[in-house]
RNA sequence: GGCGGAAUAGCUCAGCUGGCUAGAGCACACGGUUCAUACCCGUGGUGUCGAGAGUUCAAGUCUCCCUUCCGCUACCA
């Protein structure tokens, strides 16, 4: 018979820097899905690999004084690293810089732009002349280039547009119709709400403004938008042939059942995405999960304070599953999860030291104590039912786990296995093997007891194989137990009788001492004194500002300006905006209400009183409900500091500038 | 501002289409036990189920309103 395919993805990493523990969670969970689907008998395809093209790499390349090459094949080699210290079983690490890879954009590319969805305009959006980047309204932080917080103009280039709303309604009825394409659901609604049923806006596609993308090979001086470049790893990656018939392989994998990424992605995965294979004639891929975050445990997580936390370090303190168990078992399905070294040490101590390894440990030495490590099922079973119970327990659980699997609610899987290692610590405390070993009589309970709880942690251990192979691996190998497959999962017994377990157990996860878990890292990462800190910051404030200078205009347009002192008469917050503040502002013999994004930096009492410089002829505008007739001045230093204008000597409200 | 979501034990959360004394895990306290990594098992608490009003024989569970938080999104002259 043949197996049923499964085609799984992650993202693909920014090949940025070295991924911290919070990336490091998608490629854990993937992988527990995709040992989880083989375990089931399917045939799996896992892919994941690196994004490595952008402005970003390009700037950071030469900050670094090598080629953009160089820094993403080194990058891509630590992301790689990771993923193998955390033990994923991905079948493909494909890289955007691949050749074939490369070829299949640009022929994707003049293939859309061909049939007219990609269109030769122009594009207006905000300048940053030192960067030479781009950006949209949106993409600005406080009005300011987000990356190097300078000021920006308005400018254009020419660009390659993406006509999205062509296919809006096609991906609207593939949404409706298909509730699961989405998940969680939440999403669904965001994205239909905010950006298809308003309407959708042509993508710009094509970047002039930096070199390190892949060149558009009919017009080269533009590379192709890093998302319509990172998406179609998806296909590619398994052969796909643009205008030709592709792999085998793709023809068998593609629709891809599960795209697993970040919830920060959403929008570029269920909108762009679908629409891209839409205009290419390909099938949509099946589900799109966008997966929440793992958060640090104090939120602010930041490298000058040394509490950003990486998988290979937290795998040093406790080792690979403990880190794979902490960031599966932590994270719901919806909400965001929380790591801590506090919070990891108490999950290694109460469920895998506690509850797992103990339990191993205790059945293991009971064995062998009693029995010289021969483990043998005699079937004298109890009269209240306690072995009934231990088993049904057992046997229920792989269906608990298939059902949460199938939701893709996976820590929900491990609680459901965890349910099984407690069923048999209680099993112990019920049965009381060390009082039955009192008399001989009972010998033969004793083994049945003991045989039943080997067969049990032989159930459980190979159901943890997909979210920690090798604790697993050790568990079956320390009780002399073989796999015998989901198929087999549904009978109690098939632990061989008579097999010994090892004589000598190992301690799987040993307890670990919070107080010298922070010690060592406090070794490792000195939290830097307050005074440094303060000092690092002075550092970096005399940077001089580069002066953009842009289009000289005539005194005559200058003129058309007028400014005028006024006076604050009041001011309040305009409430349910996060940076509007409301001021009545006297201007000679005038009244005028005026709006402000200055909410923070000043407060509505700390205005009222204060003379300030005003734009009176600006045309007013509606602003949350409310007009504003004019223009409060602030300057704003490059860290996005306001401070408001206002003259130097007292002058009576209404006084005009020469 | 628009759309959506959430508010339940000290903490993290379950509670589907309304129905018996509101649950789980962790933490805490007490008791039991000793095979085991001072471990495991049992028992326990006041929970105004965010505030208020309503529908109903009956409401965390439905309706309205209020408050607070969160997500997406727009604006911030």
């Amino acid at each position: 018979m043949e197996k049923k395919k499964y085609y799984i993805t992650t993202a693909i990493a920014y090949a940025s820097g070295k991924p911290h523990i919070g990336n490091t969670y998608e490629i854990v969970l993937a992988d527990a899905i995709a040992r989880f689907r083989r375990a089931q008998g399917y045939d799996v395809f896992f892919q994941t690999g690196t994004d490595e093209h952008g402005q970003k790499i390009e700037l950071k390349a030469v900050e670094k004084g090598v080629t953009p090459k160089e820094f993403v094949d080194e990058a891509a080699g630590e992301i790689k690293r990771i993923w193998d210290l955390m033990n994923t079983s991905y079948d493909k690490f494909i890289r955007t810089t691949d050749d074939y890879h490369e070829k299949q954009v640009q022929k994707i590319f003049k293939k859309l732009y061909d049939q007219g969805d990609i269109y030769k305009g122009s594009y207006e959006g905000w300048y940053c002349t030192p960067c030479e980047s781009f950006w949209t309204e949106s993409q600005l932080e406080d009005g300011k280039c987000p990356d190097c917080g300078r000021p920006v103009k308005k400018a254009q280039e020419e660009a390659y547009f993406f006509k999205m709303s062509k296919y809006a309604d096609r991906l609207i009825e593939h949404i409706n119709t298909h509730p699961e394409f989405i998940q969680p659901v939440s999403r669904k609604n965001e994205m239909m709400n905010n950006f298809l049923l308003p309407g959708l806006q042509d993508l710009c596609v094509s970047r002039t403004s930096f070199k390190w993308g892949i060149p558009v090979d009919f017009d080269p001086k533009h590379v192709v938008y890093v998302w319509l470049d990172a998406l179609t790893n998806y296909i590619t990656g398994i052969g796909y042939d643009c205008g030709g018939e592709g792999t085998e392989q793709f023809k068998k994998d593609w629709p891809a059942d599960l795209h697993l990424i970040g919830k920060d992605i959403i929008r570029f995965h269920t909108i762009y995405w679908p629409i891209f294979l839409m205009a290419l004639d390909v099938p949509l891929p099946k589900q799109v999960f966008g997966h929440p975050w793992l958060l640090q445990g104090d939120g602010k997580m930041s490298k000058s304070k040394g509490n950003v936390l990486y998988a290979d370090e937290l795998a040093d303190f406790f080792g690979v599953d403990a880190v794979r168990y902490f960031v599966l078992h932590e994270m719901p399905f919806e909400n965001d999860g929380v790591i801590s070294w506090e919070l990891m040490v108490e999950r290694l101590n109460s469920d895998l030291a506690n509850t797992l390894g103990n339990l191993v440990n205790r059945t293991i030495s009971m064995s062998n104590k009693y029995f010289g490590g021969e483990v043998r099922s005699t079937g004298v079973t109890d009269e209240e039912g306690v072995d009934a119970d231990l088993k049904a327990v057992a046997l229920e659980t792989l269906a608990k786990c298939t059902g949460r699997m199938d939701q893709l609610r996976v820590a929900d899987a491990i609680s459901d296995i965890f349910t099984l290692f407690k069923r048999c610590n209680k099993y112990i405390d019920e049965t009381m093997p060390w009082a039955l070993a009192k008399d001989e009589a009972k010998k033969d309970r004793l083994a049945e007891v003991l045989y039943n709880l080997v067969e049990s942690i032989a159930i459980g251990a190979e159901l943890l194989e997909s979210f920690m192979p090798e604790t697993s691996a050790r568990i079956l190998s320390q009780l002399g137990a073989a796999k015998r497959g989901f198929d087999a999962m549904d009978r109690f017994g098939l632990y061989p009788s008579g097999n010994k377990v090892t004589d000598k157990p190992e301690i799987l996860f040993a307890r670990m001492d919070l107080k010298e878990v922070l010690a060592k890292v406090e070794e490792l990462h000195p939290a830097p004194k307050e005074e440094t800190e303060a000092a690092q910051d002075k550092k970096e404030e005399p940077e001089e500002i580069e002066l953009a200078i842009r289009d000289e205009i005539t005194y005559d347009d200058f003129g058309k300006l007028q400014f005028a002192v006024g006076e604050i008469l009041s001011c309040e917050e305009v409430k349910k905006s996060r940076k509007l503040l409301c001021s009545q502002v006297k201007i000679g013999n005038t009244v005028r209400q005026i709006l402000s994004g200055i909410k923070g930096p000043y407060s509505a009492q700390e205005m009222v009183g204060k003379k300030v410089m005003v734009l009176v002829n600006l045309k007013p505008a509606k602003m949350a409900g409310l007009t504003s007739e004019g223009m409060i001045l602030c300057a704003e230093g490059p860290d996005g500091t306001l401070a408001l204008m206002t003259p130097e000597k007292d002058l009576p409200s209404g006084s005009g500038i020469s």
